[in-house]
DNA sequence: TTACAAACTAACTAGATGGTTAGTTATATC
DNA sequence: GATATAACTAACCATCTAGTTAGTTTGTAA
């Protein structure tokens, strides 16, 4: 990072509550109130107070560590996509047939939609407000989109997927992805007895995705 | 609608410009015009004096017809679903077999968000901001959800369709048909060269999104 | 232990925002 | 064509919000 610290902490900067002065600490708190208010509100109809509110400390400091709103919304916009790719890449797809490789990029995209909700309900609100600008400037979807892109172009040069659109097929499994969690709290009241995030539901989201995706592409 | 009016008023509601006072086309256009709002910033966002402005009637205009702006927007939320299912009945789905069905079906659900392109964003919002409380007041997604779960329950049962849990399924065809538009700002950027909202790429979308639902449910 | 810079707070300001009100104009009906 | 009333406007108010500022506390290192 640049800067060196004699003495690191390593108070976990999430969960644990703030007890002294702390900057990198304090950074990182703010930024995760941020992405959940931003998730909530968008750019424009999130208040600042309320993420200080959340954060256990003053409005100021807000702009004290980031500049301004926007500026924050940017820093909490970096992470997504940059975390999704790095999720992949652990994953070893290049040394797997494309159906295997499809399937666990499909389960990695969802585990990693249970481990941050947020962020994709960030990433709407950034598309619907903003016409993905801010987003655009970090990075976007490109590199996930080329990502799952080349994985189904590859499936089908070996014969294994069906001749495919890879851009619209691409999108379409985002969507299956993502839809359960960003338009969970409408979906719940037409399961009520479900717990939509408990493990055995995820589960079934995740077998029910390969299953329709992979039975979707396949050359029969 | 229990009023009986004389003369009645052809103007088109939402599209020509207002010259004189007509109630029911000025509560048309401040509902479209607040639908659009409400898509870009949910309820707690959208500002009244933006939805007037779209309108070409004061602020005021909005108190007067609707009260305040949480029952503007609770008559917004009461046009989607009742849509769709008019929508969906006037296919005539009964009549054909499972896999047409459901082709058919997905059609009219894309052709749908074509033609009232805010209406899932403003769902998502309510889910997000509200946890669909209002939307739930409203009748929420239960009929559609309802209405594609019996489809696909039908499909299995007659063996057309492999065994598959017709609630997740159904949520992953929402999430196929719908990611494309709600998400459309964020892809954009993914292919420039392409504009995702015309007639050959939404046809290829449906054409798409077509293939890989039926490929993925059926009994091969 | 003292001195200093970084981290922090409380109180504030200017401008926006939901909602109101008092008054104005169009329109249907007699 | 007079008139009652529904449709409408302009100006207003109380409250809220992004961002600022002046001053206080804390860790650190000489």
């Amino acid at each position: 990072m640049g800067k060196v610290t004699s003495k690191k902490k390593e108070r976990a900067a999430s969960t644990s509550p703030r007890r002294t002065r702390d900057t990198e600490a304090t950074k990182a708190q703010i930024l995760n109130a941020a992405e959940e208010e931003f998730a909530r509100h968008g750019l424009s109809g999130t208040r600042t107070e309320a993420i200080a509110a959340k954060t256990g400390v003053t409005k100021a400091m807000i702009f004290y560590h980031f500049g301004n709103k926007e500026k924050l919304y940017r820093a909490v916009l970096k992470r997504p996509c940059s975390d999704v790719i790095q999720a992949f890449e652990t994953l070893d797809l290049e040394q797997q047939t494309a159906e295997v490789a499809l399937s666990r990029l499909i389960r990695a995209a969802i585990e990693y939609c249970v481990a941050y909700p947020h962020r994709g309900k960030v990433l709407f609100h950034e598309a619907n407000q903003n016409q993905g600008r801010y987003f655009q400037k970090e990075g976007g979807w490109q590199p996930a989109i080329d990502y799952i892109s080349n994985l189904l172009e590859r499936g089908v040069a070996e014969g294994s997927f069906r001749p495919l659109d890879p851009f619209i097929t691409t999108a379409h499994i985002m969507g299956i992805c993502s839809f359960y969690f960003d338009a969970r709290e409408n979906l719940k009241y037409a399961a009520p007895e479900k717990d939509l995030l408990s493990p055995d539901m995820v589960q079934a989201h995740i077998d029910g995705a390969i299953a329709l995706v992979i039975a979707g592409v396949k050359n029969h």
